[in-house]
RNA sequence: GCAUCUUUAGCUCAGCUGGUAGAGCAACUGACUCUUAAUCAGUGGGUCCGGGGUUCGAAUCCCCGAAGAUGUACCA
């Protein structure tokens, strides 16, 4: 037989034909469930007795056909089971359209359990009913129990075809399947988590006229109607403290953020951000709820608390070190950071070959110090305080010293996990603070905030002291289930054209 | 952005210093009423990522390009 590179859809869709010859529709409309398969897995015994006869769908994953019996398996979300399908408990013509069914197909099988030979338990069929036809072939995976432990054969593995096919990539690879299992238990508890504390889940603005409450370059889309350009958000900051000065006192959301930049094995363009802010609360409050979180979904949802990420082992169930940035800098290169002017920092950052960008004041170079020393170093949770003012230009600014911003940023395997501060409510301090940022803005960073005038006449109605949060989610659910790559926990990553 | 590596059948891969492209699974045909990585017999299937070059001859060597991975830079 001639086979074109389409040969196996040609195959296909002839047997396609085929069953339509016979009468049956191989695209129908209704379907029925007595049990999901699962079901059937877990009350072997009762069932067997009892000589129930029972109705499961699924997809039939593998078929093992020989002459007028076959075998083959059947898959639902829940589970997996064998059928026992032979041509004397179908009927001749039912019999026929198991042959012509292909692993892949979605079917309904009707029967009741029993043990084969084998002494595998198995649903003796009596009926099955074809309910999707497959055109296209799965790729072919195989696997064995061996001693216990499932042993794949030609697993679905390019990491390309993974991400590009993720539908596969869940369909064959069920311990990916689960990554996404937990992550989406990990987000209803950080929900519940949050309702419990008596916050109020809200919705802002993705599509902003202006965009604001990160340093990042956005990206930009435009309205036909409004004839007006718009930016995807960057962060959702500046729109849920209107909410607070709206008289919320507790408000968090949790959706996409979008920034424009690099891509790498922790930043997708588009990725997913909580951010919470509490009115009459502060740093502390923040810290106390960033530990608490992530130490319930660690021990409650995950179940441990010991995690392996980017080669090192963390502990997220010790107690959480509290340190200063300064100190942390201190501890790391040996500059006593306070003692030290502009120019000796400037001179040691040219001396590491550490580009400083243009404005930087004594602050950012502290920062600087603090990203290329410390941040790689810090592997246990670490909540670092005390961040420089001139960075932070939402943040109040620590008592007592006013070069120093009320805020702290928790590192976790030298990456960063949740940034809070005790937020900046004095509206004549935000407007100088924007109009810093503008002016580094004006020097070519393009990362910097734009000044916002309404959010700013927002503060002078008055926003209550509080503090606020946020937390990449993304970043959470890798370290939860040890993934070291962002594709991982993101059903679709982005991905080039091929 | 830069560096390194990868790209061969539907999937997973082999293919040595250049000599007519291979395996397993999947697919197709046939046999088979207790298989389960079913088995047995047979068959078909390739833009060797794309383009250019060197050579009598290129999957293999060289150049350009694409996609992906890793590292690095950027992302305070």
């Amino acid at each position: 037989m001639q086979q074109k590179p389409n040969q196996f859809i040609k195959l296909r869709q002839e047997k396609l034909e085929k069953i339509k010859a016979l009468g049956i529709d191989p695209y129908p409309v209704e379907s029925s469930r007595s049990h999901f398969i699962s079901a059937l897995m877990e009350n072997k015994e009762a069932l067997l007795a009892s000589e129930t006869s029972v109705t499961i769908v699924g997809r039939l994953v593998a078929m093992r056909r020989q002459g007028k019996l076959g075998f083959g398996n059947l898959e639902d979300a829940s589970g997996k089971i064998q059928l026992y399908v032979a041509q004397n408990l179908l009927g001749e013509e039912n019999y026929e359209l198991f042959k012509l069914c292909d692993p892949g197909d979605f079917i309904q099988a009707n029967g009741s359990v029993f043990y084969t030979q084998a002494g595998e338990f198995s649903l003796k069929c009596t009926a099955i009913k074809l309910l999707s036809k497959n055109i296209r072939p799965l790729p072919a995976v195989k696997e064995k129990m061996v001693d216990g432990k499932t042993v794949r054969y030609d697993e679905f593995s390019d990491i390309e075809l993974r991400y590009r096919k993720r539908y596969l990539d869940l369909l064959l690879n069920p311990d990916h399947r689960k990554v996404f299992e937990l992550r989406s238990r990990i987000i209803t508890a950080i929900r519940r988590f949050m309702d419990n504390l008596g916050y109020v889940e809200v919705e802002t603005p993705i599509l902003q006229p202006l965009y604001g409450g990160a340093n990042a370059r956005p990206f930009i889309t435009h309205h036909n109607t409004l004839d007006m350009d718009l930016y995807l958000r960057i962060a959702t900051e500046l729109y849920l403290k209107r909410l607070i000065v709206g008289g919320f006192e507790r408000v968090y959301e949790l959706g996409k953020d979008f920034r424009n930049e690099g891509m790498d094995r922790t930043h997708n363009p588009e990725f997913t951000m909580i951010e919470f802010y509490e009115a009459y609360s502060d740093l502390r409050g923040m810290m106390d709820i960033a530990e608490s979180l992530i130490k319930h979904l660690a021990k409650d949802v995950i179940g441990k608390e010991i995690f392996h990420y980017h080669g090192h082992e963390v502990n997220l169930g010790g107690t959480w070190r509290r340190a200063a940035m300064t100190d942390l800098v201190n501890e790391y290169t040996g500059i006593k950071v306070d003692n030290s002017s502009q120019e000796d920092l400037e001179a040691f950052c040219k001396a590491k070959q550490i580009e400083i960008p243009k404005g930087s004041g004594k602050g950012k170079l502290i920062a600087l110090l603090f990203e290329h020393f410390v941040e790689p170093k810090l592997v246990q949770p670490t909540f670092v305080c005390d961040f420089p003012k001139e960075i932070s230009p939402l943040a109040k600014a620590k008592p007592g010293n006013p070069l120093l911003a009320d805020r702290f940023e928790l590192f976790i395997a030298g990456g960063e996990f949740a940034n809070a501060f005790s937020e900046l409510n004095d509206p004549m301090d935000q407007r100088e603070r924007l109009e810093a940022q503008a002016a580094l803005r004006a020097l070519g960073d393009e990362e910097a905030n734009v000044v916002d005038e309404d959010f700013l006449e927002a503060l002078e109605y008055g926003m209550p002291p509080m503090g606020g949060q946020g937390i990449g989610i993304d970043r959470l659910v890798m370290l939860l289930t040890e993934n070291d790559s962002i594709k991982e926990v993101i059903l679709f990553p982005q991905m080039k054209n091929s």
